[in-house]
Order: C-alpha cells, then structure tokens, then sequence
DNA sequence: GTCGAGAACGATAACCATTATCAATAATAA
DNA sequence: TTATTATTGATAATGGTTATCGTTCTCGAC
C-alpha cells in the first residue's frame, strides 16, 4: 500500500540501522549529515506514513514522538528522568494482566504503552560518586 | 509550602469536585463558567505547583496534559481511541511486576505511566447497532 | 513516448499546548 | 510603613507538529 520513495527508504533505513529511539529533529540532522536533504514536512509525512504501515514504531513520550524499529519484538520502556536514556523491557506477566483488565472492561485493546520514570542505573552511580566528595 | 492563592484554591476546589480528567483549556472554560476570572497562564502555573505539592496528579496523554484529584488511590488508564473516554483501572499484579522490572534493571522507579488503547464498551456497542443496518 | 491524474515533495505559514516576559498587584517580613 | 518577594494577567515567544500550495515525480493509459 505504502509507496516507498527515495526519501522514505532513507528514512527507514536510518531507523532500521539503529537501536535509537529517534525524534524527527534528531532524524533530520542525522540524514543530514549523511547527506540526504529531506524536507522536515516530509520527514514527518513519512514517519507518520511508515507508522501506519507498521514498518516502525512509535511512543509518544509527553514532549515529543519518537519512533523505532518495529522488525524487534514488542516491549516497554524504562525512561530516566536525569538523562533521558530509554532502556527496553518485556514482561509477559504485565502484558497478559493487561489483555485480563481490558476483558475485565469489555474494553477492545488495540495497543497500549507502559514507561516506568526513575534513574537509571548509570545515574545513580555517578549520583553516588558525587555525594562522596 | 504552595502558597494556596485564590486562584489556586479555585483550580483544586474545581478539580476536587470531579472525577473528570480536566485539561487546562477545559479547566479554564469551567472555572469561567462558575464567575471565576482567571487568566490562563496562571492556570497553567497553578497546575503545575498543585501537582509538584501533591494536591493533584497528571497524566501526559500525547496532546495534552490532564489532572485529576489525587485523594484517590493509584490508578491506570483505559483511553478509548474513538470518543476518547478515559476509564480507570487498578491491577496489583501489574504494580508488583513493574517494581520487579525496575529492581532487575537496578532501576529506581519512581513513577510510571499505563495507558491501554482501544475502543470502549459504548463505542462498541455503537458501532454494532450501525453495522446492522 | 507523452499525456494526465494522483501522490509526494519542500518551503513555509499556521496551529496549538505550553512557557517566558514583564509590568502591575498582592502578600509577607522587617 | 517600607522593602522584599511572590503571584497575577495579558501577551509574546517557543517548540513540535500539521496544513497549504505550487512544483515535481510516478505510473498507467493512450
């Protein structure tokens, strides 16, 4: 269905080549850089377009959009409110106890988003480091 | 600490007297409506210091930002994609499991955030009886 | 090939939620 | 009272995203 142009392949192909969790700014300056001149309209035409045809993945983190690789499994995230990392997580207890609250609501899941806030496990040890001296 | 103005005092009486999940557009037509002349950005202010003093809590639904009273135990979402409805659900198996995600990933959570997408119950309901047809 | 329709592009304006600015006002402390 | 500090409200600015519009590309029909 979707038509893949020049600029749209590029586009997947710097999100497919990475483990990023990219934003549409950071997109525009990496492809850039690798010296693609996409329009910024058509950076967000196309992820939008990639989205729906489920060749990425998106999650809306309160500030911006940010998409990935969809050709990995589906999992969660752990955002770190000190530096902005994002680490991935799976837990099938979570997701089955989801399908049994939206059964419970008669509720029809079509997909969900689960972040967990805190401090990753880097920050924490130079927090640490910090409160030594 | 939060100095409770009367503007502020308004915004939490508002809030406090519903169950709904205001936004601050919302918020400033009710509080309008009720006589209270209040501009927006003080709106926003005053959200902002309720929620850093505990006094309501937020969720960040992609758009927009929406409050609601924090005198109520911990709860989940349920964001219906067709009339935008939002349900409220509780499920202690998924609590425990995301603190177990955390400690695995020595992860210090402090907050986190599930919403489950999909269609209502009325929705459905809805769509059922035009399918008939 | 080329004609025409429809999709996609790029530049830029517009949009919308939110935040910053700043002068005026209210609350608080000395 | 006076000085200090915080809050307010109007409005400008910000930032991410979407809409507009004229141009370009794609591709099937002829």
């Amino acid at each position: 269905m979707i038509k893949l142009t020049a600029q749209r392949q590029a586009i997947l192909d710097m999100i497919n080549q990475s483990n990023q969790h990219w934003d549409a700014e950071l997109l525009a300056r990496a492809l850039s850089d690798a010296g693609h001149s996409i329009g910024i309209a058509t950076i967000y035409r196309g992820l939008t377009a990639l989205e729906k045809a489920g060749l990425i993945q998106a999650i809306h983190l309160g500030d911006k959009k940010r998409y990935e690789r969809s050709d990995k499994a589906h999992h969660d995230h752990l955002v770190c409110r000190s530096c902005g990392s994002i680490e991935e997580f799976f837990d099938e207890h979570i997701e089955q106890r989801q399908r049994h609250v939206a059964s419970q609501y008669r509720f029809q899941m079509d997909g969900h988003q689960l972040l967990i806030f805190g401090i990753c496990q880097q920050c924490l040890k130079l927090s640490m480091k910090g409160e030594q001296s």
